[in-house]
DNA sequence: TTAAATTATGTAAGTGCTTACATAAATGGG
DNA sequence: CCCATTTATGTAAGCACTTACATAATTTAA
């Protein structure tokens, strides 16, 4: 799965580059979730994504180097900072977003076409180790010479 | 996918703590490749990973350190190195077995109970992208502004 | 009201890989 | 035989995250 997921990444980081607009692939989820939910703060982001906030941080702050994103405080609660998107943000994001359809397009076409139970199979993945964990399937296995 | 195999990975990283024995989770493709099949080169190994050979030397390194490896050249080809495993590695692994006895079981239980198409559907996206890469997909579906 | 506990975010350092670069041995063709 | 090309491996640096640590604001309980 790690490879495959590799494999995918790998394979499509190098399409922003020939589309010629500047953009890094780690910045989407971010943006995408911005653009369609509105000014959002760091650990909500996180959250959401399933990334630590460290990490929502530091894109947070290359996408503002960028000028892609601005900050600025939550006033409800004066430890937040809001993270939202710039004119330029938006614009850049118009401009992708041909591209970004037919990166939906496509995942869609091979998701009917050819792989009509991945989804399935990978969402009772997750439901299967929310119900249970890998580690505690192992640790009921083995004898009792490991701490629950 | 990414998500969730990095779940797995970090719900099972502590085991090897847990199980009281000190052991990196990422030697193990190696580890098992060598046990499997004795003494083999750095980019054979890397080869059937699927890794670059810098990360099996990096990872080669650290096995030779902990002593559970050594290398040697190969006499037939005087830029080859083989890495092998030592006693210790050897005694290692025995440790372990039950471990990885469990683990295999409990994915066993959990493709064969609760995830009967998983590996089908896993293997077909595999193929489908040897036929033909997510890239190319995308870009039959652009208007004709990328290149092919 | 005050202090302890919780929550939000930034920064530092670590992880496990990758790509880039370098050197050396082997191979193949003229 | 010689040289250009290919292949094997190591090292350096980069990447995108993580964990650890730190500071500050907010909430909760006494």
């Amino acid at each position: 799965m790690r490879r495959l997921s590799d494999r995918l990444d790998r394979d499509l980081s190098g399409l922003y580059a020939d589309y010629g607009v500047r953009f890094e692939p780690r910045w989407y989820p971010i943006v995408a979730l911005l653009e369609e939910t509105g000014p959002r703060a760091i650990t909500e982001m996180a959250s959401e994504l399933g990334l630590t906030h460290p990490a929502v941080s530091q894109v947070a702050k290359s996408l503002i180097e960028e000028g892609l994103c601005k900050k600025r405080a939550d006033k409800k609660d004066g430890r937040r900072h809001l993270l939202s998107l710039t004119p330029k943000g938006k614009k850049r994001i118009e401009q992708l977003r041909p591209l970004w359809r037919a990166v939906f397009q496509a995942t869609e076409n091979l998701l009917t076409d050819e792989l009509p139970g991945l989804m399935a199979e990978l969402d009772a993945l997750d439901q299967s180790l929310n119900e249970k964990s890998m580690s505690a399937r192992v640790k009921a296995l083995l004898p009792h010479e490991v701490d629950a």
